[in-house]
RNA sequence: GCGCCUUUAGCUCAGCUGGUAGAGCAACGGACUUUUAAUCCGCAGGUCCUGGGUUCGAGCCCCAGAGGGCGCACCA
């Protein structure tokens, strides 16, 4: 940087208390002039509205641990020095009251003007709500028993020209919420939760599969070819290699490689785009985990997958019990495991199996209102006479079982009937949660299997995937029987949160464009 | 994409049968040395989402559009 000084002095605002600068025309715009007016003032008086750091001795959580039980009216010998943003001011004449806040709680400063002096009491009693501000004093507890810090000296960390929402409601709007989602945290408590139970779930799985030997991987978000899942992609070009490439849609293709490479037992926790619709349940970016376990099958990996959600949930709110639809349901408890097709006879009083005739699913399927397009096989319309009568009751954890060859390109085939895979996907409160195989490691088969796919796209279905010769070309140097799951983060925090919507666990959820 | 709901002060919300815009908080001025969403007195703040239309008169009724929510569709 080759001029610091007069790069900030172009960065610094004229001075609004110039007659030439307009006080705006609403409130908003009337109380961000007066607050760019203190900041003058205090430029004036040789205060820096933006220091460049502070140390604290303690957080507010730390005190609220270490004297939250002081009786009260008591007063400690021990000083202090905090930092956080301040939500709310009572001014009581020489006494003032102010509501501190940081990360994890909020503490009360106690600033009496006998104690702070007259200019030192002005200047906190100017400060606005937003501000960010250092404290200093000793830990105290009010008459009424309220831990407070009695305050001999404040510094102001960094001035808000723009006023907090709400002191009371915080932010209702959802619109506001998703969009401003600073202002959101600053002030919903039950957004801070669900973003702490969030990070909880996310710490637990990588905790829980470090503890079994996984390793943690990246591996590419452009791809050449969008594979491991049926879905319509993201495009995109890189300019220099003059190439399409595509956001990805799942993690599954390049993890299996690196079980081929010998790495047994590896994972993935990261964003997946799909360029499908936006609801409660989808964002067009999630966030997904894969895991590939070599050696194991499905089986393995149910069982895994009940651990890994019981540790979610007892690390995130220390309990295994979630409310499912508000009914509390035990996760510990072993979860129901049933084929699809046996789900499918229970709802429809019918028998049904892949290998039947085609026109005896299509029939049944009108019957239940379920679309059949032309592309449609015996064992898709299977899975959507599943979709249409069984998934929106799975209220408790289930594991739905022994997916149709024809829907599961990826999976092997059930060693006990030809026509069905190795397959499960988890449902809860009617949601799929998780989807997991024993994967089909025989290249030979793999290829068919994806001819089959190439096929099914040339017959006009746009989410069939094609021939992946990379991927071929791994599995031919060799992969070992191999267990693997998919998990939707996002929906297990809804679980575990207790969330109504996917934007309430994803920071900043993708919207419409706003006009400003 | 379709249907229903919604949009009023910085924030949270009222607004009757169509009669000319209201409250609380925040802000501003004042009182107050133990408050807890402090309280009390005073004051100020509006593109009623946008554009048309009906009407003597529209926040309110009609039409079109935009943002948001929910449901459906889509979606392994």
């Amino acid at each position: 940087m080759a001029s610091p000084f007069s790069r900030q002095a172009n960065y610094r605002r004229e001075s609004v208390s110039d007659e030439s600068v307009d006080l705006g025309t609403n409130g908003l715009e009337q109380e961000k002039a007066r607050r760019l007016g203190s900041l003058d003032a205090l430029r004036a008086q040789g205060t820096n509205p933006y220091p460049y750091r502070f140390d604290r001795s303690h957080t507010l959580g730390e005190i609220r641990n270490e004297f939250g039980t002081l009786e009260a009216g008591s007063e400690t010998e021990t000083h202090v020095t905090v930092a956080g943003r301040i939500l709310l001011k009572r001014d009581q004449g020489k006494l003032i009251f102010a509501t501190l806040q940081d990360r994890e709680t909020s503490i009360q400063l106690f600033v009496s003007k006998a104690i702070v002096g007259d200019d030192a009491f002005d200047a906190i009693n100017n400060l606005d709500l937003g501000d960010w501000v250092g404290a200093t004093g000793i830990v105290m507890t009010t008459r009424k028993g309220e831990l407070s810090i009695k305050v001999d000296s404040v510094v102001l960390l960094s001035k808000a020209v723009r006023p907090l929402p709400d002191k009371w409601h915080g932010l209702t709007d959802t619109d506001t919420r998703y969009r401003q989602r600073y202002a959101d945290l600053i002030g919903n408590e039950e957004s801070r939760r669900m973003f702490a139970v969030r990070h909880a779930v996310i710490a637990s799985f990588r905790r829980t599969l470090h503890e079994r030997g996984f390793i943690e991987v990246e591996t590419p978000v452009l791809h050449v070819e969008p594979g491991g899942a049926h879905a319509r992609p993201f495009v995109t070009h890189h300019n220099a290699l003059d190439m399409t490439l595509y956001l990805r849609i799942a993690l599954e293709l390049h993890l299996k490689r690196l079980i081929v490479g010998g790495m047994e037992r590896v994972f993935e926790i990261g964003r997946v785009f799909r360029n499908e619709g936006i609801s409660t349940r989808h964002n067009p970016e999630f966030t997904m985990m894969e895991l590939y376990q070599a050696f194991a099958d499905y089986t393995d990996i149910m069982d895994l997958t009940e651990v890994l959600f019981v540790n979610a949930a007892n690390d995130a709110t220390g309990s295994s019990t979630v409310l499912i639809d508000d009914i509390p349901v035990d996760l510990a408890k072993p979860w129901r495991r049933v084929r699809m097709i046996d789900l499918v006879k229970e709802a429809t009083g019918v028998e049904v199996h892949p290998s039947q005739p085609r026109e005896q699913l299509v029939s049944l399927a009108e019957k239940h209102g379920v679309k059949v397009l032309p592309h449609f096989g015996p064992g898709k319309i299977i899975e959507e006479l599943f979709e249409a009568t069984c998934e929106a009751a799975l209220r408790e954890p289930t594991f739905v079982t022994g997916h149709p060859v024809e829907i599961s390109p990826l999976a092997r085939v059930d060693r006990n009937d030809p026509y069905l895979t190795e397959r499960f996907e988890l449902f809860v409160g009617g949601r799929e949660l998780a989807n997991a195989y024993s994967e089909l490691n025989d290249p030979v088969e793999q290829r068919l299997r994806f001819e089959d796919e190439q096929k099914s796209k040339e017959a006009g279905n746009a989410e069939a995937g094609s021939v992946d010769e990379d991927f071929l070309r791994a599995m031919e140097y060799g992969m070992p029987p191999t267990g693997g799951l998919g998990i939707g983060m996002d929906r297990l925090v809804m679980l575990i949160g207790n969330a109504q919507s996917i934007r309430d666990v994803i920071l900043f959820p993708t919207l419409r464009l706003e006009a400003f």
